[in-house]
DNA sequence: TTATATTAGCCAAATATTGACAAGTCATAA
DNA sequence: TTATGACTTGTCAATATTTGGCTAATATAA
């Protein structure tokens, strides 16, 4: 799980506890260790959250979030890439008109 | 919906009806009709029997299928291009590994 | 009008997600 | 060894979401 990697790295280099964090998010500490080691998906405002309170980049945590529930979906799928070509097109075409 | 316009298209030019399509697949004809508009998301087993129906590729229909679903997921996230792009990439680490 | 095709809205049943708790592991300190 | 602290795992009930079907509305054609 890509943003429960980063966020623990983040953590781990401020010397963070997860119950800190947990504390801060209003949430258990087993919860938030499922959030980091991909078992829970974290609620869109907690990223946020998450990110602020580890000095992050907002972007850069909602990115990795996203992209963990697109992997979520085309996992063991063979049209994975497919599917990802498709929806970007898709993306573009709504983005330019 | 990328989907369900296709279906309705192949549907269309196959001169079939919403009811014979739903009986099929063992569901009402209103369930029907909200998968083609894109209200409903239909079940991984029900595209299959569909592109079966409709004798289309099953691929083409689970790329497209996946790909509402990925849209789904980044509708209205400003990082939903850079999310796409962290999935690729991921994918295919994990395809050469 | 009537008949047929499709769509919209609503409801209950089924399913999934959420957060909390208790108990477990692992490493280290006393 | 025992004790402690950090983290993890499993399970449960509460909640939220999804599913499918029903009824009724709309549209289109004969």
């Amino acid at each position: 799980m890509l943003f429960g990697e980063r966020i623990r790295e983040l953590r781990e280099s401020q010397g963070l506890l997860q119950r800190q964090l947990a504390a801060n998010l209003e949430i258990d500490t087993p919860m938030f260790s499922k959030i980091e080691r991909g078992g829970r998906k974290a609620k869109r405002e907690q990223v946020l959250k998450i990110a602020e309170i580890l000095k992050a980049s907002e972007q850069e945590l909602l990115a990795l979030w996203l992209a963990d529930q697109i992997k979520e979906i085309v996992t063991d799928e063979d049209q994975a890439l497919q599917a990802l070509k498709i929806a970007q097109k898709d993306i573009n075409q709504a983005n330019t008109k």
